[in-house]
RNA sequence: GGCGCUAUCGUCUAACGGUUAGGACGCGGCCCUCUCAAGGCUGAAAUACGGGUUCGAUUCCCGUUAGCGCUACCA
């Protein structure tokens, strides 16, 4: 028994960035196709000419490709079909599955209005569904503006299982005569998205819950033109800490931010796949091939997830431990190039990017951690931090023993993990000086900072010239 | 206002009638230690409320409450 392949779809509107629920919605409909060996079509929803720009979509698929999310046919462009979809709605009209309304946009919100200040419901009130054919071709020839409703049948329910959230009913009574083109001749959103759904041969429809509510109005419209109803799955929202749903006000929450903070791609879809997903095993951290092989839509949640950024941190801070050395080190590469570091950077061999890297990594949350905290792993131009100074270098004895410790570097025979750590230890005696203290002071001179991977290590990554000139310099100044 | 959806630690979640309600982030403590991370151990922290059904409810049903969504000639 050999059933039809699996095609889903992503569908955004060009209007912003992509916004982190949409980049969730995405994955979840490609994580879906990748496992389940279906397609994953990718289509833009340009309709609203307004606010759509080409520049967006153009921001939107760099953030998909960044994220890894691949599509098998697309980008299709939406506002370049409708004359197809406004076809669909003159049929229905003819059908008489639909009727044309006369009634101004000014008259209308007025209904709604005076409904609204009595606090009572209010949807179309059919008053142009009396209108027989000659009355509403008077009424055309006059030019008198005129839409496409579809006539929602008045009783009964439309009732479709979802895949997520189960079995979900409407009245239909309580349903609109919902416009399918405007006045322009322009089809509206939902007539664009069924259309376009039929057209593709969408066989799963997948998300964000906002849209159960518009989900009726286009199961109806898959019936009335005669074509079986995907089956559809609607997502839990993404919501800010105060449970709001997620918007601008939250701060980041577009992907293309969190790349510029340094997220890495892989942690971004790893976290995002987290909110309303679990493999139910416990495991948290996967890379995008175990993903691929372990989402399931019967393990969704139904309710709505607060986007958490310290646990997209540590999570990312995750994947940065976790990832291959040599992977790794060419994204710290990428990011260094990125912040025009690369010209300048000692640390340009495979070798000893690598090494850097393999240092600074457990310390490092976001790539960023690595041309900030990390500065002096890369350049010769970094700043000691003020705090870390007055910590450990203010006092003469520090700066005088920081003197002795580079001339002693200078001559010893190996400069060796072991070597260094000896003759600084044995100076720190000499002088009276804890060893922690100038170990901490010895820190601060090499790589401008009080928190650092172990000093010894650090000066062999540096070497002894590298680490004679800093201790020198330090001393000098302090 | 109407309609719809949802409800386990602060947050993300596990449990698919029987568990001392588990894990993770974050927070606190301890260990490790040249600082800081990482890592290991550990502590505090939850089934919204009220009724049923059942020998037994986090789990099934109803109600209440709360949150969210939709309510356009936007998508």
């Amino acid at each position: 028994m050999e059933s039809r392949q699996i095609r889903v779809r992503f569908a955004p509107s060009p209007t912003g960035y992509l916004h982190v629920g949409g980049a969730r919605t995405a994955l979840f409909n490609w994580l879906f196709a990748r496992n389940k060996g279906g397609l994953f079509v990718l289509r833009i929803e340009d309709t609203d000419l307004e606010r759509s720009s080409g520049e967006m979509t153009r921001v939107i698929l760099d953030s998909l490709q960044w994220l890894g999310i691949d599509w098998d046919e697309g980008p299709y462009y939406q506002a370049q079909r409708s004359r197809l979809h406004a076809e669909n709605a003159q049929r229905l009209l003819e059908q008489g599955k639909a009727y044309r309304c006369f009634c101004s946009p000014e008259e209308l919100e007025r209904k709604r209005q005076t409904a609204a200040e009595k606090k009572q419901a209010w949807i179309y009130d059919r008053a142009c569904l009396q209108l027989d054919q000659k009355q509403a071709d008077a009424r055309a020839r006059e030019g008198i503006a005129s839409v496409i409703r579809f006539r929602v049948p008045d009783s009964g329910e439309t009732a479709f299982e979802d895949i997520i959230q189960g079995p979900i009913r409407f009245e239909n009574r309580l349903i609109e005569d919902f416009v399918l083109t405007r006045s322009d001749g322009m089809p509206t959103y939902h007539l664009s998205v069924v259309s376009d759904d039929i057209e593709m041969q969408i066989t799963h429809i997948i998300r964000g819950a906002d849209h159960i509510s518009n989900t009726p109005k286009q199961v109806l419209l898959y019936q009335a033109l005669g074509h079986p109803v995907p089956r559809l799955g609607h997502l839990p929202l993404i919501l800010g800490s105060d449970k709001k749903r997620l918007s601008k006000r939250h701060g980041a929450t577009s992907v293309e931010i969190y790349r510029e903070q340094g997220i890495l791609p892989e942690a971004m879809a790893n976290y995002l796949a987290l909110l309303g997903w679990s493999p139910g095993s416990g495991q948290e951290v996967f890379s995008i091939e175990e993903m691929v092989e372990r989402f399931d839509l019967s393990r969704i949640n139904k309710a709505n997830a607060v986007f958490d950024p310290a646990k997209l941190e540590w999570i990312n801070a995750q994947h940065i431990q976790r990832m291959e050395l040599g992977v790794m080190a060419a994204r710290v590469r990428s990011w260094l190039a990125k912040e025009g570091m690369l010209a300048d950077s000692f640390a340009v061999d495979e070798k000893t990017m690598q090494s850097a890297v393999n240092l600074l990594r457990s310390r490092c949350k976001t790539l960023k951690d690595f041309t900030t905290w990390g500065r002096a792993f890369f350049v010769e131009q970094f700043e000691i931090d003020p705090a870390g100074r007055e910590k450990y270098l203010s006092n003469p004895a520090a700066a005088a023993a920081l003197a002795d410790l580079a001339s002693q570097y200078q001559s010893l025979e190996e400069f060796s993990l072991e070597s260094t750590e000896r003759v600084l230890r044995g100076i720190a005696a000499e002088r009276g000086l804890k060893a922690g203290d100038l170990i901490g002071a010895a820190r601060v001179a090499v790589t401008g900072n009080p928190v650092a991977p172990g000093l010894f290590e650090v000066l062999l990554y540096l070497g002894r010239e590298r680490t004679v000139m800093r201790l020198k310099k330090a001393a000098g100044k302090a």
